[in-house]
DNA sequence: GTCTTTCAATACGCAGGCGTATGGAGAATC
DNA sequence: GATTCTCCATACGCCTGCGTATTGAAAGAC
């Protein structure tokens, strides 16, 4: 007999580096930048510190690549999907959609972003907001926007995206929901986008390369 | 008599239990929630542990004494002063100009929202939160606004105050600052405020008067 | 001056996280 | 099938913060 083909034991995780970060930056989005511990990640993924430290040198280590997962993760997300869309309108549009969309990821910034006290977290959010910030004004320049405007409503427009997040994580019951939050999201692309922009008349798609 | 007004010895500190909850408070602004620490604020305030025992049963104690010093410092600083200008567009501006002059008191207010994931922080987040979103629908009705428009656009103005001292904290390089932060300023207030005045009959999709 | 009250220092035990050392089981290689 | 390589468990010492117990000193009360 012995039906030994169906491991009655805890099996073998094999876990790799990826899976301590990844479930370091969750752990982050929920419990803050001190909840990428290793103990309690152990406990998380149901093995011990010998796992931990097989795969990193020491807490410092996974921090760091947690908050490379996040920036590849982050850029990746922004950049992809969206640069082909030609019309610089609805490129805006599209990035209110997404931002007001993941609330998880969203969550995920917030908690980061709180913890830019710590120089090596501060290094990585600027960069990613960096990249937000200018890759709006260039949708605002497309727009027709000259570069006085331009930045102004790009940051204008990145910080009611934040500041929304902001909201809706910590006063969930006044935040617009169903119905009522279309009509608002209908108010601030009117209002965050200037309607004086040039009827997109199809220009030459292939002839932009910063895109 | 003995007039002892210059002690030269370390002096006895006498400290209050205050004292300890507005240095729990500014600890909190630069290290977060986890920064309401025993230990590390007796030192920062050159005594023991001796000293707090005294004043507070324990740690969970201390959290609750600083959340309420917020709380009454939060609520307290926006209706003085402010409920007392009777025109209401005057009113908002003035709410505008308090959220981006003090950038400590943004600092704080982000501190304590990052970690509104413990229960007790939430709480009284959300009612501070509340407090200014409700005053600032009420701006908004004064200004004529109708009660379906009103909280879309004080949660939309709400969202770019706390987006704002997100960017600028995050991303501080990109902030405007000097005079295009002026320019930034009246940017949003032109954006945010609806110049419409008196009777404003709101805002129904397609029949936008503004801009 | 003495006595009490107020506030703080010191010393201790406990818990939890970090990092190390070492052993062990499963898979791969030969 | 023996050996090596991978990945993880266990056990230990260290540090830091929490909370308690006890002592001590300064200031007011008498």
């Amino acid at each position: 007999m012995a039906d030994d083909s169906s491991p009655a034991s805890p099996a073998r995780q094999n876990l790799s580096a990826e899976s301590w970060a990844a479930a370091a930056l969750d752990a982050v989005s929920s419990g803050g930048l001190d909840a990428i511990a290793v103990e309690p990640l152990a406990r998380r993924l149901n093995v011990t510190k010998g796992s931990f430290y097989w795969h990193f040198a020491n807490r410092e280590a996974l921090l760091k690549a947690a908050l490379e997962l996040w920036e590849r993760q982050e850029t990746g997300d922004v950049i992809a999907g969206l640069e082909n869309e030609p019309d610089p309108y609805q490129r805006i549009v599209n990035l209110f959609k997404r931002a007001n969309a993941s609330y998880k990821s969203g969550r995920l910034y917030l908690s980061l972003a709180a913890a830019s006290d710590d120089v090596r977290v501060n290094e990585v959010v600027q960069r990613v907001s960096a990249r937000r910030l200018a890759y709006l004004e260039k949708c605002y320049r497309a727009l027709g926007m000259d570069a006085g405007q331009a930045p102004l409503w790009a940051t204008f427009a990145y910080a009611t995206f934040i500041g929304n997040q902001q909201v809706h994580r910590d006063t969930p019951h006044k935040f617009p929901a169903g119905p009522r939050f279309r009509e608002y999201f209908k108010l601030m692309l009117k209002t965050l986008i200037p309607q004086t922009r040039i009827p997109y008349r199809g220009l030459t798609p292939g002839s932009d390369p910063r895109v």
